[in-house]
RNA sequence: GAUUCCGUAGCUCAGCCGGUAGAGCAAUACACUUUUAAUGUAUGGGUCCUGGGUUCGAAUCCCAGCGGGAUCACCA
């Protein structure tokens, strides 16, 4: 064990002496909590008829003695409010101890107490909580960080260090209130989502995340090894595959919000775990697919928002729909003013060249375009784009275009220059999907370390017959991001992965 | 993985022309019955990320490592 602090040190005799007192520091007890601070700021004025008995409870986070009187702040999880403690009231008879030495010596800034009493607006016109009773619920043992703001809205002693915030993420969410603010609004965003989505009769489903061939996206696994069975199995890059299979079993529309795992670098968009959610809906295409997308969006910001619009950055964003849709050729000819529309591959690579974009032999076709895409055109989508029609060799598992050749049905949506949404109308032509893993083995012995693996399950589920079907995926996190105005996965996510402290 | 910046008290930071560590808040003690980040007075608190090197002497200069941020590469 380390050795401790003086602070800490001080805490834990603090603990000790009230012990000694005959006080529990962690009773067990449950404590009849009945009101919260949010609620006595925003109703005592208009009925302060209700607020005569309270009792609330959270973590101490001021203290202002002034001898037989003081005035502290309570934190719950709805918000702060200010307490006044009296030493002749919370100390009846002549024993004293309780204000003298619990509360004005012995607790510390971020110990749980709890408060009965009622409420009342002090001299100065701050709604309080005026105090009869207090209890000690737990004891802290750590100093906190004490964030202050001043009149002027100026922060001080900000708990600001990025790593020592994702480590200790229950101290962030502690001392920095916009940081619990970001993960309610995800939790809205992901439950207006599911309300959409189980509005519309869609079911929520779960698929493996162990797979033995992991597939349904282009990317590198986490590989890991069952014992009994003594295979290595996968955590799953997508589920993609796994919820086709259950259009093939029947259901008409099956979702899945999927954590899924790649072993890939990390950056402020990538976290080795991150949450995608995956919808497949049987008769339905691509078309559909953007009109559903839209509607869902819309709801969802205004769910978190209130309004369909959100600020990121300096930018507002619009989420209303309808939104705009491109081809992929056709923003590459606004970008760029080159038609690749019917080039080769050599062709292609002289317009990479021309473009100072690298290449490698591994490239083919379809992935050229997309280099050439994500160079010269993505970042230019700010308000919601959804870039259509992809060339079939990016794209094993899509449905080949209606009547555009060598393209497929395909789009990706776009919001403030990145790719949030993934969707096409599904290849349920199992000859056609079995060439395409053919061709992605190809891909995969001229060096593509990522192309797709022969799944024959899959295969032979597709032979039993798979109705028309429209997919779609959606990056949570960067949906999170967005709906946040955060910069950083890290930022949206609890946990981000780190390396462990040593 | 590459480049770059950073790592000093519980928190935020200063010190970095090398001379053995400082401020504010937090903590401790005393005083004070209505305060608003911030009452007053006093006090304590640091393997200056780690390990080497240069030097009479290193928080400071050099090298290596560890951890993190940012940018880039790969990817969602």
């Amino acid at each position: 064990m380390q050795s401790l602090s003086e602070q800490e040190q001080i805490r834990r005799q603090s603990l000790q002496s009230i012990r000694d007192l005959g006080i529990d520091p962690y009773p067990a007890a449950l404590y009849p909590v009945n009101t919260y601070a949010k609620d006595i700021q925003s109703n005592f004025n208009q009925a302060p008829e209700n607020y005569k008995e309270v009792c609330l409870a959270g973590r101490l986070m001021s203290r202002r003695v002034m001898g037989k009187a003081s005035f502290a702040e309570i934190m719950d999880s709805s918000g702060r409010i200010q307490i006044y403690i009296n030493r002749d009231e919370i100390c009846p008879t002549d024993n004293k101890a309780l204000y003298n030495s619990v509360f004005k010596k012995l607790l510390d800034i971020g110990d749980f107490i709890g408060v009965k009493g009622y409420v009342f607006i002090t001299q100065v016109g701050e709604i309080s909580v005026h105090v009869r009773e207090l209890t000690i619920l737990s004891k802290s043992l750590r100093p906190l960080p004490i964030v202050k703001k001043d009149e002027e809205g100026n922060i001080y002693d900000a708990f600001n260090d990025p790593e020592k915030r994702y480590r200790m993420r229950y101290v962030d969410l502690v001392v920095n209130e916009q940081v619990k603010d970001t993960f309610v609004k995800r939790t809205k965003m992901v439950n207006a989502i599911r309300n959409f989505l189980n509005k519309n009769g869609a079911l929520e489903v779960d698929t493996p995340v162990l797979q033995s061939i992991p597939g349904g996206a282009a990317a590198r696994p986490f590989i890991t090894h069952h014992n009994a069975l003594d295979i290595p199995l996968y955590l799953r890059i997508a589920n993609e595959l796994y919820l086709k299979r259950l259009i093939v079993g029947g259901f008409d529309w099956v979702y899945e919000f999927s954590k899924n795992f790649r072993n890939e670098g990390m950056d402020r968009t990538h976290n080795p775990e991150f949450t995608v959610l995956e919808f497949y809906v049987a008769y339905k295409d691509y078309f559909w697919m953007m009109e559903t997308t839209e509607q869902l969006l819309e709801k969802v910001c205004i769910a978190v928002h209130g309004k369909p619009e959100v600020q990121v950055g300096d930018k507002t964003i619009s989420f209303k729909a309808p939104y705009e849709r491109i081809s992929i050729h056709d923003a590459i000819l606004k970008y760029t003013g080159i038609d690749v529309s019917n080039m080769d591959e050599n062709q292609l690579k002289d317009v990479c060249k021309k473009l100072h974009i690298e290449t490698d032999n591994s490239m083919g076709k379809g992935k050229l375009i997309d280099e050439i895409f994500s160079e010269k055109c993505e970042k230019n989508f700010i308000h919601p784009t959804f870039i259509i029609d992809y060339p079939v060799e990016m794209s094993p598992l899509t449905k080949k275009h209606r009547n555009k050749e060598g393209l497929v049905e395909r789009f990706e949506l776009m919001i403030n220059g990145k790719e949030i949404a993934n969707a096409y109308s599904e290849l349920n032509d199992p000859i056609d999907q079995y060439e395409r893993f053919i061709d992605q083995m190809q891909l995969s012995e001229k060096g593509d370390d990522e192309a797709m693996l022969i799944d024959h399950d899959f295969l032979r589920a597709l032979e039993y017959g798979m109705p028309p079907t429209s997919g779609i995926g959606f990056g949570i996190d960067r949906l999170a991001m967005l709906m946040t105005n955060n910069q950083s996965i890290q930022e949206v996510l609890f946990f981000p992965q780190m390396r462990p402290e040593k």
